[in-house]
DNA sequence: TATTCTATATTTGTATACCAGATTTAAGAG
DNA sequence: CTCTTAAATCTGGTATACAAATATAGAATA
């Protein structure tokens, strides 16, 4: 009797089939603006690329039309998609909603007051990256400021639908903190960033429920002004659809 | 990979193609329990039934399995996913977060006030169906009623986060609903969802926005209580995922 | 009878080939 | 030099064929 062989289906680790990694890959190449919106690829060049038949890369591609990524056109090429402003404002709608609920909620438990201390420790920290210039860091230090009331509430699944893995929010929202703006640019928008997580907390501190509501959402409109901004002075005109 | 070449023109030619008719056809046989959790597919079988080649039916049926709908296993073959009750409680929550607010928006913008006639016509019809045991207009009703007032405050897209084309819900839905349950506790169902659309508009007519709010909770969570009944009576065990 | 082994059938994953339509290129007329 | 037009090229859509893994049914065995 063979036992060398054991059989253990449900623990295994299966490897990521060549679909889901030629899709993992694009996905970074476009969520990261390495992949201008409007740049044309073609299926054929992708499986060159990867040295495999189309037939991987094109359930990649489909996946990725479906996700809005990619928009491909019957014997013209696959496309870039351009970012959708209107997506961009849905997703910041439903970000602002359900956020700010999480939020609110885990005030009314009483749960942030005594919290105060840590989450002045973490602007803290955000001020010297401020101080620092370290601007990247800070928008990780940004994301995890938020995270932080997820995880308070045990509802990261809310995450998916508030942008996390929207390709237009995700692009809109580089655009607005990335590399993409002036370093002056950058510095305002961060500095107000901090400023609002500030007031947030301060509103905790003082009780201040209906401050707290009010520094909340027009911290989630921010990604309007800067966008606005953006379009007005006509810079990025082509990553956008019309 | 080449993005020096950008392609600006956008153009828009949109005609159905055979794996979306394929998908559309399979996306409503399952949402709709025609096709029952578990059941068996192939893609060479489908091929046969749509008369072409497995390559449009892979590209639906690898779109049902990103939607959840199916799940395809290598060397297996490709099956009908049983329910998520997890999933379920997920778009449940959201759609509580997201409608509530939608709904109080209305209110605090004081433009149910002068709908209230309108409001108790809907119920009044409502009734009226229940009276008649035309339980599956009901249901139809039901929906417009609540849709009622996304288009009130122009948040369509909002339903698109609220269950609307989850394939989990949607199932979980059917079955609360469904001509799955015996009449009588179909009947107690409906009049109990009827009645609290009568409470939704006293607290609208009384100005009594925290009752709204309860009653707008609560409703939201009807579906909870009747999934837990059946399960606890062991009906469509088979139906659900662990 | 019950269990194990084996040959066969089934199913998804992938490669190759071909088609139809759109685009690009280049030749030709004015 | 510009415009027209037809051939060449590129692209996504589809069909067929084969490979690898799994399931199934029947035979062989204890």
């Amino acid at each position: 009797m063979d036992t060398s062989i054991i059989e253990n289906r449900d623990a295994a680790v299966e490897a990521p089939k060549l679909p889901d990694e030629i899709h993992y890959f694009l996905w970074n190449k476009i969520a990261t603006l390495e992949l201008k919106p409007g740049v044309k690829l073609s299926e054929l060049g992708l499986a060159e690329q990867f040295k495999c038949s189309r037939i991987p890369v094109r359930e990649a591609v489909r996946r990725l039309n479906v996700e809005g990524a990619l928009d491909s056109q019957p014997q013209r090429g696959s496309f870039v998609s351009r970012i959708d402003l209107e997506e961009v404002k849905r997703v910041r709608y439903l970000r602002e909603v359900l956020e700010t609920r999480i939020v609110l909620d885990a005030y009314d438990a009483n749960l942030l007051g005594p919290l105060v201390p840590l989450l002045r420790g973490m602007v803290r920290d955000q001020k010297n990256m401020l101080s620092f210039n370290e601007l990247e860091k800070l928008t990780d230090a940004d994301t995890q400021f938020h995270d932080f009331f997820y995880h308070l509430e045990n509802k990261e699944f809310v995450q998916a639908h508030t942008g996390r893995y929207d390709i237009h929010y995700i692009r809109a929202r580089r655009l607005a903190l990335g590399v993409e703006r002036s370093d002056k640019q950058r510095y305002d928008d961060s500095l107000n960033v901090v400023l609002q997580h500030d007031r947030m907390i301060d509103a905790i501190e003082n009780g201040d429920r209906a401050a707290l509501e009010d520094e909340l959402i027009n911290h989630f409109r921010n990604i309007n002004h800067t966008l606005e901004d953006i379009l007005h002075r006509n810079e990025f005109t082509d990553y956008f659809h019309i």
